[in-house]
DNA sequence: ATTTGCTATGGTAACGATACCATAAAAGCA
DNA sequence: TGCTTTTATGGTATCGTTACCATAGCAAAT
């Protein structure tokens, strides 16, 4: 019944039971040839002890460890992206693993520290996942073992990883504001973070694609780049707005972008979606879902890039590289 | 130089130096009584074939297993709550400890199969964390084993939990207002969820106080309870400001319902912190440092809940139940 | 010169679980 | 009946590491 800091072993299931070790051992990985009575005796001595075989003496004896690496950059730019680990964490418990976690917060010592401290404890595999869609360096000592990026990708592709397909996204907004009619699109474009990040071209990409399909000139004339600054975005929204043509769909390249067009539009008089439609990126649902009215935004695959990835170390056949690009699909809300 | 899946292991390590393996184990927990000699040859070795001791053996034998169990209920409510994550693995890193994560989704059994699963990996210590703050049930099996709850509570009060001081929120936010010069203060509370949610009783609870200890009466007609549609918190912003006698500042129960405010605001011409001052709750920082003006909030202590709970973890002085409340601070932005 | 006590070193038995081997009883087959 | 399988069972070595024990050289203390 109640045990104190129960500490129960093999032998004594076995000593209860009036059987042998190995017999306990079978009963546990159920082989054959245990006698029905006996197999009865054990698992009874098994519930009555409250015994539970010990992981690490089996991966000591040679079962494989369990255990995956998951390896973080923090610096939580979206807050979702924590939908990463939720992800892994659900495949890994399909696959009967469980996740070690890691924060090495951007800093290369500590993230090889951290590889180390999982390469001590024998893990199967490892996710390296970035907080944003970025390309990263790898931290040494992730060659000796199958990894697998998230959100993150190697500029060589020498490592499998997963990323956001930004241009689908970028193409997928853009495609539902032309499907709802509209013709004149502005775009309010990020342009903070150092060139490479991936999302700028892609994005742009893919809505200046969507527009060709469409046969909609592109009109360099619509595009503002902003800093990630609320002010700059407002501006941005009113200097649209006061085009000599001005434009009847917003896409912003993200949703806090979108908050402040919200704010823009609302001293302008213009009201969302009949004289302005709106669509956003990123899906942060706390704002999506907060604005008056909701916002139309684009959906960033976390959930499924944690999945994925951890899908990936778990199959046997692992193509050693490559680059996985995750759609990125339309949340339909009511400012489109 | 280059390894393979490197297994390698101390007796190699003892064979290459020509010394006997307990040298090797000497070296390693760095003992005395090891000639400087025989201790360059070990190190050199070891270098040489990149090893590293199994932390799996190492426990085996008997030292502590160097693992935490961090189990969470999921349902992102509040995008951060995860850093309730990153403050327990901050400071099980300082403790030489890490963190297993596995994310039971609230379901009764599937979180005592990851108790289980802890259990059989022996880890030291488990947090238990909620997403938001509320009371909860222990799943079986945590009696067994250390264990600290994180922004959730029993009941009963018999393990030790660490949760955010609502009313001191609620406190600093009224008081924020008050500083201000504010004494006609609006309240839109939170009403969702069922009733026990102590957020609700002590975020009013510190409202009232700060009324009370400034000596402004109290007036019923000042609060609302807002279900969590923005159109709800819209209504009851205008249906606030329609009063006779409107209030000069708004506390609003979260950032969220803060948002809506602002809309409404907008719309009746009344700029915010001039003609209305408003405060939000949460410090959901997409949205309060996205909002024009940005949102001064409270902030939820989910960070240090995270520290907390580990840290009472490892410290060998833990009274086994209790109530630790972590203060809820102001963030001044640009709205009051 | 003998005893004591430090420094230095390696052999070996555990830790808990399982694979392998040996054994033996029971069952199938001539 | 004798012989080969099949079923059933437990002993033991093993995984990698460290604690314990034994041994031995050498210096200081008697």
């Amino acid at each position: 019944m109640k045990r104190q800091t129960s500490k129960v072993t093999i032998k004594e299931i076995a000593k209860r039971a009036r059987v042998g070790t190995t017999t306990v051992s079978r009963v546990l990985n159920d082989h054959p040839y245990v006698r029905a009575e006996k197999r009865q005796r054990v698992l009874a001595a098994i519930a009555e002890l409250d015994y539970r075989p010990s992981q690490t003496a089996r991966h000591l004896r040679g079962s494989p460890s369990g255990l995956l690496g998951f390896l973080t950059d923090d610096v939580a730019t979206t807050p979702y992206a924590v939908d990463i680990i939720r992800g892994a964490q659900e495949v890994a418990w399909e696959y009967k693993r469980v996740l070690l976690v890691a924060d090495s917060g951007r800093n290369r010592r500590s993230a090889e520290a951290a590889v180390d401290v999982f390469l001590e404890r024998a893990v199967e595999g490892i996710v390296y996942a970035a907080m944003y869609h970025r390309p990263v360096e790898l931290p040494a000592g992730l060659e000796q073992i199958p990894t697998v990026l998230a959100n993150c990708f190697l500029e060589s592709g020498a490592v499998p990883a997963v990323v956001p397909d930004e241009f689908d996204g970028g193409f997928n907004a853009t495609q539902a504001l032309i499907q709802a009619g509209h013709r004149r699109i502005g775009f309010i474009h990020l342009w903070d973070n150092p060139p490479p990040v991936p999302a700028i071209k892609g994005r742009l990409r893919g809505y200046q694609h969507a527009l060709q399909q469409y046969g909609i000139p592109y009109d360099e004339a619509l595009v503002r780049y902003s800093s990630q600054s609320p002010s700059a975005n407002y501006a941005h929204t009113r200097s649209l707005m006061a085009l000599p043509h001005p434009p009847t769909a917003l896409f912003c390249g993200n949703d806090k972008i979108a908050m402040s067009c919200y704010s823009a539009l609302a001293e302008l008089k213009l009201r969302i979606p009949q004289d302005v439609a709106v669509i956003g990126f990123d899906n942060i649902v706390d704002i999506a879902a907060g604005l008056l009215p909701s916002l139309t935004t684009i959906q960033l695959p976390h959930y499924e890039m944690g999945k994925w990835a951890v899908q990936h170390l778990m199959d046997s056949s692992k193509p050693l590289n490559g680059l996985e690009q995750l759609p990125c699909p339309l949340v339909p809300r009511a400012s489109v």
